[in-house]
DNA sequence: CGAAAGTAGCTTAGTGGTAAGCTAGTTTCC
DNA sequence: GGAAACTAGCTTACCACTAAGCTACTTTCG
């Protein structure tokens, strides 16, 4: 059992304690990192999407709409850029847009240098619905975040998880 | 721009100095932390997942293993107990042992002492694979955290991750 | 120029999850 | 003891994704 006091245990100092229980050999050392980087993904997704269904869209469709936002106006990519930017495949890219599109956020049109290709863009409404989103789910963290840790502690956090996903994405991963 | 130098920059770095660009009113403190946290749990993930296919398992697979692993002898659990722990509705755990009973690696047999239930154990040949499996997970894992950090900003990170944790997943979220 | 290779986006089939609803069995409580 | 409420696990319908393959178009290069 670990000597940490009751009020600063987590869920994954229970699962290595017991690891460590049936398993003394195992190093569970990653595991602190990793499973808590799991939860922690998982907990605030929970909560992004909670956030971003009062806009009526799931959590896949505000990153489409945040990656058009965020590249300036006039707030137009291809979908093949949106596939590459979210990590999409082209299938799942052409279900979100048509979901987008249907919804009046976005509209497609043809490309007018490539017949092959088409240019993604927000509509007004789309434009207006994606920065009160943002604005919402930035508060949604921004709340998490400091409920739990102060300014220092936050940024020393983000530098080591810096760190952590440079290495992580670099090499293959 | 940050001014961060170049080799220390990631890819969320990216994202928010596009977002200061367009809107410098919001917030990205807390997106420094969450979204490297989504982008970790990500990549990480999809290097179990490989990790694990070798087995023959998924992480899903893994992970219903894993947990029957870890509560030590004899390996038994009821259904609800891993759909509980694992975070899972009951129809998605009926297609995971499914899946993991025919595959030998496990067995349903009747609760005796409540006719409704059943026990799930983990077959001698479930028990040797996910020893291996874990040992081959946890290998990964440590690799990639001591690529990028070494023990003692290991430790400083899992530190500030159960403080986060801790707090996130306690308040309703 | 024209053939070969490459690229854009869509379609289809398969996968693994959720939500809701079902039956069988158990617990509560008068 | 028996009705009402609850619980366990499964089934069904649905959803979002991937992988693979298609057509249309573009680029490369002999």
């Amino acid at each position: 059992m670990s000597e940490r006091p009751e009020q600063h245990r987590d869920p994954v100092d229970a699962i290595i304690d017991q690891w460590a229980a049936v398993r003394p050999d195992l190093d569970t050392a990653a595991m602190e990192v990793f499973g808590r980087v799991h939860r922690l993904s998982r907990a605030m997704g929970d909560r992004m999407e909670r956030a971003y269904a009062r806009f009526g869209i799931s959590r896949g469709e505000f990153d489409v709409l945040a990656t058009l936002r965020r590249s300036g106006e006039p707030y137009t990519l291809s979908p093949r850029q949106l596939s590459a930017t979210l990590m999409l495949t082209t299938g799942g890219m052409t279900g979100r847009l048509d979901k987008l599109e249907r919804a009046g956020l976005l509209r497609r049109s043809p490309d007018p240098h490539d017949r092959r290709g088409l240019q993604v863009t927000l509509t007004d409404r789309g434009l207006e619905l994606i920065d009160e989103a943002v604005g919402a789910g930035g508060a949604v963290q921004t709340e998490a975040l400091s409920a739990a840790l102060d300014a220092e502690k936050a940024g020393h956090l983000a530098a080591l998880l810096r760190e952590l996903l440079a290495a992580t994405e670099g090499q293959g991963g």
